[in-house]
DNA sequence: GTGAAAGCGCTAACAC
DNA sequence: GTGTTAGCGCTTTCAC
């Protein structure tokens, strides 16, 4: 085990052990052109020799840029996320620079000390997934550094942004229902969650559009298990069983899903079921939920895009960029069956077959 | 939108507003004692109007530490490691040091970019969650800074590790069936994954112990969905299908649930099911997994104790934790049935209690 | 091509 | 209590 603190072979040394002087070693170090193979050979041996590493904390400080963008992700165990990272990720490489992580624990203080952490390292950029910080708050952030939003509209004017197009995804979901012969189609929403109005709203005029209006029922629910089998229970418990649900993402539509099989209703054949996200979620077996996909790793590549483009100065005022959600359709929802009730026709039908997929 | 690379204000901005001296700043930024209310209050007021922020990298180049702890995930999509960087935090934040959170995308260079970058940011000690590297590559990390093991067993005198008791965990699913009921209790494996020898040899002995070495019956598998379905596949292919299967994780449990249905056996009903882990997925109501959870979170929190261990000079030698699995009864394991065959019997029971946790 | 020197923002002796 | 000073490891003019 290392004594800790010791310090650790400096460009200095590296200088010494190759006999040459400390500059010639940061030029070698960076790359540069003008330096004899030589001599760069001697100071590549040597700083391989000594275990050298640049110390980043050093060059940042002199040249007052530190090429990290620092991701603050709103909650690390919602597998949204990680998709997104794993574009930004991508594309922070191609440009030079690294990614930093840290995460906000779903608390307002936890994302405002995540953030602030990320400032203090001197972070170039942040670009903040799923936020819950008050906008107000991610202005302030907004004027030392540039930031994006992954997933939250922002229609500041300091702050860029990145999200799906909700409206159209919860379109596409009602389109596929009623194309599939489905007409009391209800929604279950997420209530104040990010996106959740879009796609209410996004329900009610894909109802209209197709003369459905009087069939609109839109249950409470929430981005949770819970919100989903909650939404459920509302839709039940009055009214005529809708022959298929809309839930406002995965989770809720696996709430859903569970909370219609407690009531002796299978699904897709007594009722059909799309979810909302395409996380991993739906895409398991044993689940297979057709649901609205959101490309989300080309989501968190457009996030570097924006914040690099005020890095290297050639934009200077917000952008929101908008990205086409995509239907993709598999086991929970197929055509309603004419004239049957509840509880009737016991079989069931499970297959093995392949997942179907289309956008 | 800010001008990039503009200065922000520094130790000396504050200084002059203030109408002080920098080391005065100095010592009310780090709360130092002997100030005057006065002057500290002074201070405090010009930081605040100048939108004062400590420089990370000018402060860790002149201690020599960072006071960042840095966190490599094999896998930011794998929900197992966002509850171990909860105690993670959660420790470190009470220790006084910050997290920053790389991953390696569950590739060898992938996780060692991620050490590599974490080095050159100075992290004062690296937590590496489910490492995919080599032994040989991680020695050489922790010569030059504390280095522990999440989930990765190490016999190394100069890595921490913690771990948990895979074999015992393994006993406890078997002890679980048994106790219900079972013989004919199969295992399906994780191939090489990391555990999944302990929990083969762990079901392995508790067969013997039962009087069950008979019954042994091993399926290659892998910790994936695919690997489950893999094992089911081998296990119904030939001999006398097991009442009772045993999978090597959850995510392989969530593909054996779904080839055991699609093979017209009904969970629990026809076959009970454990997996490994309680991962968010074996808790979704519509899973309902029994599983043997691995306390993450307070893994996450002891690897933090190693490696401050290390960090205060307190201790020279290597640990290795390894903590206690529990089991936690759900849905999918019910006494067998006597004397019935495959396909009889197609009444389904479903009910929405509220789930049974042990341990 | 190569080296010397200044200084990034901060902390930690040390003097007053 | 408060201010002065020397550097942490590195990059970057600017001479040579």
């Amino acid at each position: 085990m290392t004594p800790v603190g010791q310090r650790s072979p400096t460009i200095r040394d590296v200088a010494e052990r190759a006999g040459v002087s400390k500059s010639l070693v940061s030029l070698v170090m960076r790359g540069a052109p003008q330096v004899s193979d030589e001599r760069r050979d001697a100071v590549l041996r040597a700083a391989e020799d000594l275990g050298y590493r640049p110390n980043h904390a050093a060059r940042s400080l002199v040249r007052n840029r530190s090429f990290v963008i620092g991701v603050v992700l709103a909650d690390l165990h919602n597998p949204y996320y990680a998709e997104v990272v794993d574009g930004i990720e991508e594309a922070a490489r191609a440009a030079g620079y690294r990614v930093l992580i840290n995460t906000g624990d779903r608390t307002t203080d936890g994302e405002a000390a995540a953030v602030e952490t990320m400032l203090q390292m001197q972070a170039d950029a942040l670009i903040l997934a799923g936020s819950v910080l008050p906008g107000a708050r991610i202005e302030e952030v907004a004027a030392s550094v540039p930031v994006a939003l992954v997933a939250r509209a922002s229609r500041s004017s300091s702050v860029d942004s990145v999200t799906n197009d909700d409206r159209k995804g919860a379109g596409l979901a009602v389109d596929h229902l009623v194309a599939i012969g489905h007409r009391r189609i209800a929604h279950i929403d997420g209530a104040r969650g990010a996106g959740a109005v879009g796609r209410r709203s996004g329900y009610v005029d894909a109802m209209r559009r197709h003369g459905l209006a009087s069939k609109v029922r839109v249950a409470t629910g929430a981005y949770t298990e819970e919100g989903g089998v909650e939404g459920v229970e509302r839709l039940l418990s009055s009214g005529e069983p809708p022959t298929a649900v809309f839930a406002s993402n995965d989770m809720a539509a696996i709430g859903a899903l569970h909370a219609l099989e407690g009531h002796g209703l299978r699904v897709p054949e007594d009722v059909s079921l799309v979810g909302y996200d395409n996380t991993a979620l739906s895409a398991l077996a044993h689940v297979d939920l057709t649901t609205i996909d959101q490309p989300r790793r080309h989501m968190g590549s457009l996030a570097v895009q924006l914040v690099l483009g005020h890095l290297d100065g050639s934009v200077r005022r917000s952008r929101h960029v908008v990205v086409e959600p995509h239907l993709v359709v598999r086991r929970t929802s197929a055509p309603p069956r004419r004239a049957t009730r509840r509880g009737e026709d016991a079989t069931r039908i499970r297959t093995m077959e392949p997942t179907r997929t289309s956008g």
